[in-house]
DNA sequence: GCAAATATGTTAATTAACTTGACATTGTTT
DNA sequence: AAACAATGTCAAGTTAATTAACATATTTGC
């Protein structure tokens, strides 16, 4: 029952029912009584009257109310909402996110600032640090009270050395000790992620993939990545690149993409190809509302995704051509790994079915009945927060965990 | 450390260690120390000493001799081969396969049969009871000494039903009760899989793949599939049916495939594939020593195999044509799942670099750089034994931790 | 050749997580 | 109000672990 990112420590396999009854009652909507705890982890009622106890005392889970009919009512339990409070950090190519929140993974305050990750850690970290500085005093927060954080940034990580291995998007930050930075900058435990695999968790936590065995989450923003949660566990690979969807070859002569290749489903589908491709309509004298922004190749991925909303056909064609081209690379994925579901986020699946429908379409026409007919397809339900999210999950995985561990 | 399909029954979270230790016994080339063991498990030794007494006593496992330097020597622990007998039953679309195997997964005898899978269970399964009734008389092993047998089968597995799902090349096996009708006539547990979830495991256990943590086996037959082994355990997907490698759409209007679809790898790739388009250049008088087999439809995969091996020029360029198809479905399962090794295995991967070269310039070209650095591509070391091999290994797994059980 | 050093393996006493089986509590049904 | 039903708790017993001492086997140093 190990479902999220936390390992269980090897000396402590006699605690491993303490920590399973923590997950359940984290994850469980709406609560868990604890016969409902004996049955899912195959214990007696006693055995589990005497787990919760503990982690009652340790002030982690409290009590609720429930409701039942036959007998006695059994009694809910959730986590205790003010054991602490955590931060998630989603480091984007553009901006910085900060959730804060509590034990119940509620958001109490959040902040937004813009960052531009291809200046380096050197500048990036400070600037978030001081983001936080400001921020969170106002909050009624003090540094102090914070338990635990997690941060994700947009490439592969070596999450054993909180490092960032090597980033295509991310010049100058290999090998930076990012982790152990922000340990000593905040004073707390950092576990450091990939904004995909974050987001995953997130949607599989709080979203839209909430209690899914097998779950891929796709973030298509100026890059296109995935986060792969497999058998209720996020899946790294050997070098933590795995979901490295958008790097897929679509077109054998296709764009030429970040990476060298060319034909890479980023370079066909993601926001940079978006603006490039409306950029280019723009300058053959297309008929759109984007003409209006003067020059042409300041239009960003952002104006097409605003003028495809208000209704701009040729934005529109663009978005859908994304999708067609996002629909056969996740064909692929859901023949090779037969997913429950694919929640697809970023800043392009704001725009819901008009990128949906086309990736369904494509699913369908190219992946196996079995398959296809298997997996749900959906937009993100945290929207730009997914990743955010999923890394308040991951700190309070840390933080609960650690103080049930005695 | 639970290592292979083999799932720790929830009851029994307190053998969980004894389990532990049974699989690194297993797993371990040359044996393990006790030492060794409570170093990775995490136990003291006096605690491994008392799991290895309960497992000497049930007589599974035995002392060896080992080698050591600077103080007394460690006791090397194996498994006792004489604790018991399992069949590996590995059913393909024209063979049936079934090897005999000790405790240490030595193989004590084979045979070998056709079969036409086309036929249906109802005489399909009736063979292979017969198979077995001759041969295995023969081979001073009465039915009654088999602890336990795995079966794989060429389709999508529902493991728990023991049935296959939707099997494109199965007609007629659907929802027939596979596992069961085996349990009855061999008088013993039996496991059903996937060919090439079995070949993975084989590879993993025995083969070019030991103990990596991340392993896809490709198999190339009739057909193309995957066995994918993720983070030490099998991964089936939602439905049994990840893996399909197949069926990933490689040419928008390529060549039609068994499942409907046009340009699927399978079709252009696969062992259908290479006679088609065999008889295809044949048949257009492309010089090739294949035009000795008259009639040009009658050629097989085989020949082209056969041919090519012997320098046959025509076939050794319809082989690398293979590869390079076969080389961009894996750069995109590289990019997907970043695994430690791919092992391709199947009737063409016995021609070795002639096929691999092309698999391993494809890959490197089409993937991320942090990707293929990272993964090795070799062929299959159990070559068409790797499924049996696998079958073996859950059969042993299953009777195994049976008797360890108590 | 023999003690010292070193590493592996075992034993007995203790600890802690679980089970068993009885009992207590809190609700619904008749 | 009594019977029933389901949940939760308690106390005693069981068992897999730890701890700390000791036993065993091999190399090293003189």
């Amino acid at each position: 029952m190990a479902t999220t990112v936390w390992q269980i420590p090897k000396a402590s396999v006699k605690n491993l029912n303490k920590h399973a009854a923590l997950d359940l009652i984290r994850f469980a909507p709406g609560g868990i009584s604890r016969i409902e705890l004996s049955r899912q982890i195959g214990l007696t009622r006693a055995a589990v009257t005497s787990i919760v106890g503990d982690l009652i005392e340790a002030r982690l889970v409290r009590e609720a109310n429930g409701q039942h009919s036959g007998g006695r009512n059994p009694i809910n339990l959730e986590i205790n909402p003010d054991f602490g409070r955590v931060l998630g950090i989603d480091i984007g190519s553009t901006h910085v996110t900060i959730v804060l929140a509590n034990g119940l993974a509620q958001v109490l305050n959040e902040v937004n600032a813009p960052l531009d990750i291809t200046q380096g850690p050197e500048i990036c970290l400070p600037q978030v640090e001081q983001v936080i500085n400001t921020w969170l005093p106002n909050t009624g927060t003090g540094l102090r009270e914070i338990l635990a954080a997690a941060v994700d940034v947009p490439g592969p990580v070596v999450s054993d050395a909180g490092k960032v291995g090597a980033p295509p998007i991310m010049p100058g930050w290999d090998n930076f000790p990012i982790r152990d930075w922000l340990e000593e900058r905040l004073g707390c435990p950092v576990s450091l992620g990939n904004d995909a695999e974050f987001g995953a968790l997130g949607e599989w936590a709080f979203g839209a993939g909430r209690g899914e065995k097998n779950l891929a989450y796709i973030k298509v923003g100026t890059g296109v990545g995935a986060g792969l949660l497999l058998d209720g566990q996020i899946y790294r690979g050997t070098t933590g690149s795995a979901g490295e969807i958008g790097h897929i070859t679509l077109v054998e002569d296709g764009p030429i993409c970040t990476c060298g290749n060319h034909g890479c489903l980023e370079a066909l589908a993601g926001g940079r190809s978006l603006a490039l491709r409306a950029r280019d309509g723009v300058s053959k004298g297309r008929r759109t509302r984007l003409a209006e922004i003067v020059p042409a190749n300041s239009i960003t991925a952002k104006d097409v995704i605003a003028a495809a909303r208000r209704g701009d056909l040729f934005s529109q064609q663009l978005v859908t051509d994304s999708g067609y081209h996002l629909g056969t690379a996740i064909a692929s994925l859901v023949n090779l790994i037969n997913p429950d579901i694919v929640v697809i986020g970023g800043g392009v699946a704001q725009l819901g079915d008009l990128l949906l429908d086309p990736i369904r379409q494509t699913v369908k026409q190219r992946s196996l009945k079995v398959s296809w007919q298997a997996v749900r397809i959906s937009a993100a339900i945290l929207g730009r927060r997914s990743s955010a999210m999923g890394a308040v999950a991951q700190a309070l995985s840390m933080s609960l965990h650690q103080i049930a561990q005695v």
